[in-house]
DNA sequence: CGTCAGCTTGATTACTTTCAATTGTTGTGG
DNA sequence: CCACAACAATTGAAAGTAATCAAGCTGACG
């Protein structure tokens, strides 16, 4: 039977041991301010943290879970965009524009959410400077991945694309305490969801990065032995 | 003979007529502490205004002109990021997150351009609350705009991208008066780099355009015949 | 008016998707 | 604990799309 929701206390702001780059240059009243406003939501592996089209009201931080962030284009096809572990930060962005949600956060394990009242989050924008001054870094930062991302999409082949989707999700999630196996399980489809390709190329893709000796694959996990040979084939000419 | 660089007297910030989305917070007061610090610039069609890899130490604000941000792939093949014309802020995405250009910005035609110091514009984000969030605001929609190209790049077709690419620059020059003709020349390689596609493939797919009666195509003029069906085009499924 | 760069076209090749069929895995209920 | 259903992974073959290669063509400019 279905394991059910696990029962787990969330600390308050300035307790919480996930480390955060959001909210780093807040003060401890600003953290209380936050803290005892937020209210704590639980999401089921498979659910739907926010929804594109839908209006954001409420900033989201992620204490525990994970979480993918996707676009669905007009076809149906899903296109994975970031993915988000504890102590990130999500949903500022269409907070921040006033737009509804661009894109659509799904838990991909199950996942404690913190949720942060909008009206909060742009009173400590408008009374500290240095805080937004992080949040324009942040998005900076993003922005550029973004771009990243997209002259990795438009001209590698789809071998070099999953050799790049495997080594986000190293940087994203790291490794289990074997310092090789990815400490994240997703299926094929949604590999090939982040390199924009299609189940059967991912398959294929993945056992010649396996035939390279790049790459063990026991079922779901996979595991990096050649990380320098991985970063190669992400970045070859063909 | 070439045309020499035209002597054109640049105003003063306040007096600029150029519609401007960035500076239109700042008081008339800030507005002035930048217009005396700054200098201006011209740049030639098709020299660099900033490289990928240097560090950014000003802010570019495009009085006259039209410039392409673009990055060059390993293999040498250039991708266009995004337009910028008269009025448009570049290069303060570097600026901000205090990392080398991860892009090169080149104008497409003989350019002035104003040139502000990088300490009187962290000034401002830090003394004007309303500006930084301005700031974030504009970052909130180009990360979302980027995230919008990979999914065209990654699920159109070559012909979905190139009418992707034609809407683009009707958004961004828009038409010559006769509200049909692109004011914008650009060659045919161009274009591909924005579709992320080769020479020919562009070719052909402005070829079908053309015969499906969605655009004109004069020498390096595009007119946009059939709004609607161009738009449609760019979102066809096959 | 010759040259060169950009444009165009056709043919070939390479890569990726699509389709179809099979096998493997997992969770569920009897 | 087994059997079944549902889903995921895999493999092979065929089809489709776009890139590459190889000519010509065209037009702008010195």
């Amino acid at each position: 039977m279905k394991k059910e929701k696990e029962e787990i206390i969330v600390p308050s702001c300035n307790n919480c041991n996930n480390s955060n780059v959001f909210f780093c240059s807040l003060s401890c009243e600003e953290m209380d301010m936050i803290s005892t406003t937020k209210r704590e939501n639980f999401f089921k592996k498979d659910t739907a943290i926010f929804t594109e089209g839908h209006y954001a009201k409420e900033l989201f931080c992620l204490f525990s879970g994970k979480v993918k962030l996707s676009k669905i284009g007009k076809d149906g096809k899903e296109q994975i965009i970031r993915f988000y572990k504890n102590g990130n930060i999500l949903g500022y962005r269409s907070l921040l524009s006033n737009e509804p949600y661009h894109a659509t956060a799904i838990a991909m394990e199950d996942s404690y959410v913190c949720m942060i009242k909008k009206e909060r989050f742009f009173q400590i924008i408008k009374e500290n400077p240095k805080f937004s001054l992080n949040v324009i870094q942040l998005l900076s930062k993003e922005l550029k991945d973004a771009e990243q991302h997209l002259i990795d999409v438009s001209q590698k082949t789809v071998k070099g694309r999953i050799s790049e989707a495997l080594l986000l999700l190293m940087n994203t999630f790291g490794y289990l305490p074997d310092e090789e196996t990815l400490d994240i399980k997703m299926t094929r489809s949604e590999i090939a969801d982040i390199a924009g390709t299609t189940t059967e190329s991912t398959i294929r893709a993945l056992a010649q990065l396996k035939d390279e000796r790049l790459i063990r694959l026991d079922g779901k996990s996979i595991a990096i032995c050649d990380l320098k040979g991985l970063i190669r084939s992400a970045n070859a000419f063909d």
